[in-house]
DNA sequence: AATCGGATTGTAATCGGTTACATCGATCAA
DNA sequence: TTGATCGATGTAACCGATTACAATCCGATT
């Protein structure tokens, strides 16, 4: 039924070489054949099969992007990152997500074979023998924030310890010294990373802090969970100075569980987050936090993986740190510099 | 260098037929060769190349989105609801967006064709014909938001009009009287249904109201373009006692450039938006809107899909229309109803 | 012991393109 | 006129899988 280059090669009188060739702008063909055939080729609404074409040319212009989760701002600019990037340079994007475990992840990722011409993997479940394993060994590849640097793999990470240090120290030079932490789920490599940012720098700045002390609650980087530690949170006998969510997420389910508690911040309590997402800026307070370039990534992840495809031969495999930035808004407490709200505003 | 049936075959010593029957669990295979082929595929680390098979087997297991873009929250929580019920049937997901023209849309929807077992779309620039030029007569189609009904695809709508005549209503009923809207691109068919909506119940409601009068505004659905919009407004002589913007995202915008202003949501304006995204309740004043499910709309589509690639048969193509619902915050002014900021919370 | 039949296995066609190589015809120089 | 050259076209191999069909093997039946 599907009208094939056989189809159009037999209506047009020629060979499905000169269809092929004519198709592709090849310069060895006349003029008045190219003409033809492309005038068949429309009136038999001929559209070529890509599947079979990148079977020949080894090449599908497609980038897989395999990621834990599709969900919340975060990953949403992620993929406009990657998105922007590969757009410009007429690549595709194959998106895999939500993987419950190693098993699906690994599925996703040999589904992918021979549909994509290099991946960027973003998965928990990841470190160099479940890659070597599952990806075919010549596919370019960039690893997002793992936790096995030496990998052989071309990376991207966060400095998510330096952030949350960052953090940490601002919130101790505002004052606040009962600071707790509203911690990510413990198989999460990020949320490990600024949990250690935040424990080694408070015994650091207070030599009283007790890290054995209860100044951690989990969360699963959800509004919900972050509104139940909330509701813990306002249910001790002594509020802390500060709160540390490890994302901007759980900070926005905190405050809205304080506020219903009648708990104001930043008046009673400094709330801060972790990422920047655009929904910081908008609630009220607008958020302190620290700013993960988030687009930044994707695109830089496309572009090390576009880099790799172009270069076959370039062995470099080249591990960046991203650096993150604190972003002083009104949620700490902090005094509020003039100007800035208007800035951001646009 | 990779490594395919071939190589296991020969390395197995049974022919590609047997790797690949003992690959794919098929009965007749013996439980020796079997185990033969599967410990040597291991060995060897071979990753079928999936390309190669769906051009044999005439399934891809995978199925095309085509959106005008992937920027905010909307066409994030259209994907998610796309992506969640993709997951649970086993395809995966090629996405393209962000199409500067017609031309670029064509191109990315032939770039599909043997790549896919159907496709999604969502774009200014489809209506009928564009559609049948551009994907393989017999690929599953579901369009969304297309202002073309007729076009013999099955399709998604939201009602705009409907949404739109709902809010005006509100607006009206809470007494406000000289109410302005924030339009969305004149070229976008969703928008305009919205200001249809606005005009037609504006003049259904109050017969003082003349159409022809400056009360709308054209933004880009950008929140900078709400931003602006809001500016203007602000320098009117009078305030309109009712903003009405036709996305959420604009109407925050708008939100900011009014507070900037002094001017206070909703004391001496309400402000209402469109969409319901998911900072719209994070917001402050939280936004009076008109609730569109996306993650529903994303799921129904892919789901009305995949009954069609199940189905090569069935013709029916069905049309729906998926009703909208007014979500009542404090931003519009409205006496608040207690407990429901509860509810909401989690 | 010969034959039959079901279970395994192998051979080769096929999916829809691209492209190396062969072929063909025309032009041009000798 | 003839042979060389070059451009346009066609033939067929190939990409890596699946699968129809043929071939083979083996035990069971007579």
């Amino acid at each position: 039924m599907t009208v094939t280059i056989k189809d159009v090669a037999r209506a047009a009188n020629v060979s499905v070489a000169s269809v092929s060739r004519a198709l592709n702008g090849h310069s060895s063909v006349t003029e008045d054949t190219r003409k033809l055939v492309l005038e068949t080729a429309r009136a038999l609404r001929y559209i070529p099969h890509s599947g079979a074409r990148s079977l020949s040319t080894n090449r599908t212009d497609t980038i897989g992007v395999v990621l834990p989760d599709l969900y919340g701002e975060f990953f949403s600019e992620l993929i406009r990152g990657i998105d922007v990037a590969a757009r410009s340079r007429g690549l595709h994007l194959l998106v895999s997500s939500s993987h419950g475990d190693a098993g699906e992840a690994a599925a996703a990722l040999r589904s992918m074979s021979g549909r994509v011409d290099g991946v960027i993997i973003m998965s928990p479940y990841v470190d160099a023998s479940f890659v070597s394993d599952n990806v075919p060994g010549t596919l370019p590849v960039v690893l997002l924030n793992t936790h096995d640097a030496a990998h052989g793999y071309s990376s991207l990470a966060v400095d998510n310890y330096g952030g949350a240090a960052a953090m940490v120290q601002h919130l101790v030079e505002l004052g606040h010294r009962r600071i707790m932490m509203i911690a990510g789920p413990a198989n999460n490599f990020e949320a490990e990373e600024r949990l250690r940012g935040f424990r080694e720098t408070m015994t650091r700045l207070l030599p009283a802090f007790d890290p054995r002390e209860v100044s951690v609650i989990r969360g699963a980087f959800t509004e919900e969970s972050g509104y139940r530690a909330g509701q813990q949170m306002q249910a001790l006998k002594r509020l802390p100075d500060a709160v540390f969510a490890a994302n901007d997420m759980m900070a926005i389910g905190c405050l809205f569980a304080l506020n219903e508690a009648g708990v104001q911040v930043p008046r009673d309590l400094a709330l801060v987050g972790f990422d920047d997402i655009p929904m910081a800026r908008f609630i009220s307070p607008p958020l302190t936090t620290v700013r993960v370039r988030m687009t930044d990534i994707g695109s830089r992840a496309l572009e090390g993986l576009a880099f790799q495809i172009d270069n076959p031969e370039g062995t470099r495999t080249l591990n960046q740190v991203l650096q993150t930035k604190l972003v002083v808004r009104v949620s700490c407490g902090a005094p509020k510099a003039a100007g800035q709200r208007e800035v951001e505003a646009v």
